[in-house]
DNA sequence: ATGAAAGCGCTAACAC
DNA sequence: GTGTTAGCGCTTTCAT
């Protein structure tokens, strides 16, 4: 068999004694670079795939200094928004022979560190990051990469390098407008218990000011923490209608509490969008099948996904790029959920 | 500032100029290995934090031969399941040193091949892959390996390595018993177009296995392909019922569908589970909040991947452990929607 | 408790 | 078109 240790991985060497070529010419074809000949490429090709060759990519990213992961640094995977934005990721990174690597922080800051730090200590060709809130050893982390790299989700703040994203501030504010003149006066707020969802609460910051400025505050909340959105949306709509009769507007901090709200009003029977409003925010697809559709804002999360992704793909292809802040825009989407006027 | 090029990323030589001390015990002291003086950790760790230094993980891995990741590759991170599996991993993982790396296959056989490649290419102390069904290629790369290797999600085959998942020829077997048993006759299937999906179609095989030693049939079937599943649930449901008014049961192949289906029939004031019952598969969170519980099965998804982590985790602790194959069995949640006898 | 030497498996750079 | 040499940044092993 021409190895000692059975268990042991093949090398570049195995292949080149197998096809009788230096390791050096293996290597070429096995990375299709330079010029090989058609009789020594097959020849090399068949020793490879007859022994089951899979290259060392550490020993091949040590000595050329390049790796082709991109870290994909997230909060989470289930809300249906993140896999939106991988997916954008992925097909632009598809083309450019750059490999994306996701990791999970679940808004926990210390978490995130730790997950950058992974990641960087691979050095990777990019890192893409969700949101602009980050520890200070993690910002001084990143600065010191030398990768490129893209902070997403949000644009209010200030990036460390380069960022796309929207203003959650500015939608807040935009749905507030948006159902204040629509003519509902007795708004009620509902969302995540989440200190680290910097956007969430950027979102309702937003909202909040439009209201003020149009004279109106608040007139009941409640958080949610952990279990079913959908359910946790029809239990939080109950407590608050319950406590609140005077309430006409049922804002959301996400369309999934938001698609809990609305079919508890439709269960109760409650005038919809006459009775009380509501909306949501994400745009997401789930909304599509429902009995009335909710007022939601699309938060733009493939495009997010596609630009960072250039972004990265582009700087690496021409290093010299400086960096680059891509403001998205969200459009409202009243649905059948806010009173026309 | 010692270096040449301030674009260099700092490297174990950097932090050992910087604290007077010799390579090697500096990367002692950041490995947490080794007898290293009180004294001499502090100026060591002092130096690195300052610098900012992020050790060179791929270096690090070509000289120990060590690679503290776990490949992880599935086909979706959109359909709620695996998500759910990754929570399970990664909570488990989180105690080993062991990091997960995801890599997402959308249901192709080529996009799986060359995933596995690159993820074997970095030599990882484990992969988890989801089903049973590989190319040839893919096989051969995976038997070579020589890492621990989990199959996970399903049981009805031939793993390669160890498996953890369900039976879900079963699972479509038990769920048709139980609609046979509640006096449902004219059952219809919706599922989605996906020929790669062979635990659908695993599910669906058991399931007019049991009907055909019932003495039935499937009167109607329909299959979607891309776009909200909610709406398309209801969609469909709304084509079957009109092309198949006799239809009394709705068996759809995922919750998503199935709550589609669900909302469709109380929109419409069909009586559930009266006039028509459904049931969908996976157990999703999201059902808990719909007006009427759909009839499920839970896919164990949470514990699939605690037992695959575990299964990598032990292996690599002890490399003389062998495969194990691990079967798990989903129960039949009736919900509110079918029939009590 | 600390240091020196060798080498992990590959590729850049150059020679032929 | 192909081979040779050196070395990527660490860790292993052995010496002190």
């Amino acid at each position: 068999m021409g190895s000692d240790d059975p268990r042991r991985t093949l090398t570049l060497r195995d292949v080149s004694e197998a096809s009788g070529v230096s390791e050096m010419t293996v290597s070429r074809v096995l990375r299709q670079r330079g010029d090989v000949s058609d009789a020594t490429r097959e020849r090399v090709l068949k020793a490879a795939r007859e022994l089951g060759y899979v290259p060392n990519k550490i020993a091949g990213a040590l000595a050329s200094q390049r790796v082709n992961l991109v870290g994909v640094v997230i909060p989470s995977l289930s809300n249906m928004v993140f896999p939106e934005v991988m997916t954008g990721i992925s097909a632009v990174l598809e083309n450019t022979g750059l490999q994306p690597v996701v990791g999970v922080t679940n808004y926990l800051p210390e978490r995130e560190e730790k997950t950058v730090y992974e990641m960087l200590s691979w050095r990777p060709s990019g890192l893409i990051l969700a949101g602009l809130e980050h520890s200070a050893a993690s910002r001084a982390m990143l600065r010191q990469a030398g990768v490129p790299l893209v902070e997403i989700m949000d644009i209010d703040g200030q990036p460390v390098d380069s960022a796309v994203g929207i203003s959650h501030r500015r939608a807040g504010r935009q749905m507030a407008e948006a159902i204040v003149a629509s003519g509902y006066r007795n708004i009620a707020f509902m969302g995540t218990q989440m200190p680290n969802d910097f956007r969430a609460k950027k979102r309702l910051e937003g909202f909040e000011e439009a209201l003020r400025r149009a004279g109106l505050a608040l007139v009941d909340r409640e958080y949610y923490d952990g279990g079913s959105a959908l359910l946790k949306g029809r239990e939080m709509t109950a407590a608050v209608l319950r406590r609140s009769p005077q309430v006409d507007f049922l804002y959301y901090s996400n369309d999934m509490i938001g698609a809990g709200g609305l079919l508890y009003c439709l269960d109760q029977g409650i005038d919809v969008p006459g009775r009380v409003g509501l909306a949501g925010f994400n745009g997401v697809e789930l909304l599509d099948g429902l009995p009335r559709r909710l007022a939601t804002m699309d938060a733009c999360r493939l495009e997010i996904g596609t630009k960072a992704a250039q972004i990265i793909a582009a700087r690496n292809a021409d290093p010299e790029l400086g960096p680059e802040v891509i403001e998205l825009f969200p459009t409202l989407q009243p649905g059948d959920t806010i009173r026309q006027r």
